[in-house]
DNA sequence: AACATACTTTAGGTTTGCCAAAATTAATAT
DNA sequence: ATATTAATTTTGGCAAACCTAAAGTATGTT
């Protein structure tokens, strides 16, 4: 599999493809790319067996198709975990160098990188390295905007997307931080929580807290 | 630049392009394409700058691509530490690990791996790190082929081709060895030296000790 | 039931990097 | 000077990934 190939797959992924059927129109948008560019590279992925497809329905994975995402998705976390905890590279950088990373990276090398970070279980924007641990995530974790109004969670995974990750950086909020949701309001895309371990109010757009995962505190 | 044409500037550098013209046949051979792949692709490198060429004779590197070359090589050999240091794959492993990453890693990353591995000199396999010093090992060094019957060398650097690296592994010859050459018979293809540090006898054929690069002890 | 709209697919075309076969050139030997 | 040989270039073609424009489909609205 080429490294676009990949791309696609892990996106398929991300994009709940494991259960759902994915559109072509997200994918696109996703890896900013044609829509008919998606569909060619679909009946690829259908005919090398890591993908079903139903016409204008869109795509889900296979077994081997999720199983290949997750292998990829791990050498990306990885990759992420090394380049921030012994190189001092900033959480919002690594993510464009692991993209490259986890396509050129041999099963033993990260095997052997697993070993030698000390099996770390969360990359720096929470996702997680392990298989049966990113099924977890996918199952129970929530996105802020789903979250009632009065419940306290704790934040566990931010979308690792160039733009978010420069947002929480400016904004002091970190994985493992307490959030109480004190208002939503989809009138104004408003969202008012109060960040419980920093102490100090956090405000952010409904669509911005798409992209952040929580779990009931 | 692609990580293609990246291959093809540091084989130009590998050959000797700094100086020398090289033929499109031995790049060719070392890439394993076809030479009219090679006349194409030198064509792309002159008007992107690095390469200046001449009909039927050959491609030299520019300034520029000369640059070029030392870059990706750096990052090469950075890797290849990084392989055989921390992760502890063995030295014949890395070279096709790092023949990937070396073209997927931005010069902050290189910059941050130096220092993560305290500026290491040298790859494994005796190639210089640092630009200077690549410069005088290809000046300074000579193969073990050219040495006369007599000296005493130091072994300084293996190029790194799969084939050869498991060749020196089966042989205990490392990197630093010192070297008697004892005899050199044409006829047979074969260079008989007395390794001092290993205190044995080593001997291989005269086309593989043109890979060995050596310098007087 | 007909229409509008949003999405998907088809059709035709481009670029990059590769190839084999044939033609050309340079270098060497006679 | 001519012939042979080896390397190079030209030619024509292919596959992977991309694109735009146009045609087709599904779905919800009136
Ligand atoms: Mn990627
Ligand atoms: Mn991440
Ligand atoms: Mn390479
Ligand atoms: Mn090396």
């Amino acid at each position: 599999m080429s490294a676009t190939q990949e791309d696609y797959i892990k996106v398929l992924f991300e994009l709940g493809g494991k259960s759902r059927n994915v559109s072509n129109k997200s994918v696109a948008e996703r890896l900013e790319l044609s829509p008919p560019t998606v569909t060619e590279m679909m009946n690829i992925l259908v005919t090398a067996g890591y993908v079903e497809y139903v016409k204008y329905k869109g795509a889900s994975l296979t077994d081997s198709g999720t199983r290949y995402a997750k292998h990829i998705i791990r050498k990306h976390r990885l990759w992420e975990v090394f380049l921030v905890e012994k190189l001092g590279i900033s959480i919002d950088a690594v993510h464009r160098e692991a993209e490259l990373l986890e396509h050129v990276t041999g099963d033993d090398v990260a095997d052997k990188l697993e070993v030698f970070l000390d099996y770390p279980k969360f990359c720096p924007h929470g996702g997680a390295i392990d298989f049966d641990e990113m099924d977890r995530q996918e199952t129970e974790l929530k996105t802020l905007s789903e979250v009632e109004v009065g419940r306290t969670v704790k934040i566990s995974r931010i979308i690792d997307e160039e733009k978010l990750l420069m947002f929480f950086k400016t904004q002091k909020c970190d994985i493992g931080d307490i959030l109480v949701v004190e208002d939503v309001d989809e009138q104004i895309d408003l969202i008012t929580t109060y960040n419980k371990t920093k102490d100090q109010r956090l405000q952010l757009s409904l669509s911005i807290s798409k992209y952040l995962f929580v779990e009931t505190a």
